[in-house]
DNA sequence: CAGGAACTTCACGATTTTGTGAATGTATTT
DNA sequence: AAATACATTCACAAAATCGTGAAGTTCCTG
């Protein structure tokens, strides 16, 4: 029962995880491959892959690879990197980016106060319509203030745990700017 | 500049706020119809329409609206409700569902939890890899636990609210800081 | 109890999405 | 400076998705 390996050093077990973890991912509204990509470098050992490593570890063409790699670095799920002594670049995951992602992640929320809003000018002023639309925007509107205060404690939690238990590894808190 | 109106009471003006809401609706990962069908509800005046009236007002088969609304009631942001004098159904939307929607979707949340533990199985023990997993992991478990008290809060807000400000006015808000 | 109205389900056609291969661009190395 | 190694873009084909029409089912109405 040697372990099964794959060209990039990922054991069939790891790799079926990776899809397992694509899958979620996928289900939360991301497409496919970046999420497929995403999984693969995250379960990495190193948090970074090449483009090509990612081509032959989930059998997909390098189109595919840097279409997706082009909208995960958009968003910020993944930064670039390049390497010294290559013409290569490596794509870098680090949990932290996913946290700040969901953290800052305004757009989607604000989109939905602006939406409601909107709605206030068309339907009948103090109609029942009216008080449903103000309702949600007033709730949404209260989850983006909330946002802060949780992040506030996380980071807060983090620091604390990082000082409790030593791991050996420099904080991987400073993350690349990509672009 | 009579107000144009449609079949079901909606004019033009409405009608389009209706498409523009769904299209954000849509941004945020539901699919076209339930999005329009929701949209349209939510901004009638009375809260609820029916499978004809839907039909009607967004100019789309019946077929298409009973496949939307079972959709849509099975996450619950949407409600039926018989008509006593009718075989009609009407499908009703109150604001409540929707953020209550929102507050108790931990299924989402525990997705990502329960994944990312299944891939500290498959990764080296105490590597760089099961330290990334870890921390998402404990991440989205934090964010699991921390809803509560957003939400807690959000109703204690409401109730406040409720009494001062009978008309919904939106006020002045301040994030909460504390524990 | 027959007729019909309302909702649902199913199979199909059309549109949209998605990944590939080939061509193109760009930077590093010799 | 030419060659080469990576990465990206484009057009197309395969595949998945979506909405419709028609048939089916269930429950009210007369």
């Amino acid at each position: 029962m040697a372990e099964q390996t794959v060209p990039e050093g990922f054991t069939t077990e790891q790799l079926a995880y990776v899809e397992d973890l694509a899958a979620t991912i996928t289900a939360s509204g991301v497409q496919r491959m970046p999420s497929r990509i995403y999984a693969a470098i995250l379960v990495s050992e190193e948090g970074s892959m090449t483009a090509a490593e990612l081509a032959a570890t989930l059998r997909i063409s390098p189109a595919a690879v840097s279409t997706a790699v082009r909208w995960l670095t958009q968003i910020g799920m993944v930064s670039r990197r390049s390497v010294p002594g290559s013409r290569r670049e490596q794509y870098v995951v680090d949990s932290d980016s996913l946290i700040r992602l969901i953290a800052h992640d305004t757009r989607a929320l604000q989109s939905w106060v602006v939406g409601f809003g909107r709605g206030l000018g068309v339907v009948e002023p103090d109609g029942a319509a009216a008080r449903r639309l103000t309702e949600l925007q007033e709730f949404f509107g209260f989850l983006l203030e909330e946002m802060d205060g949780v992040m506030e404690r996380w980071y807060a939690r983090t620091r604390q745990q990082g000082a409790a238990t030593p791991t050996g590894q420099p904080s991987p808190s400073r993350a690349a700017r990509n672009r």
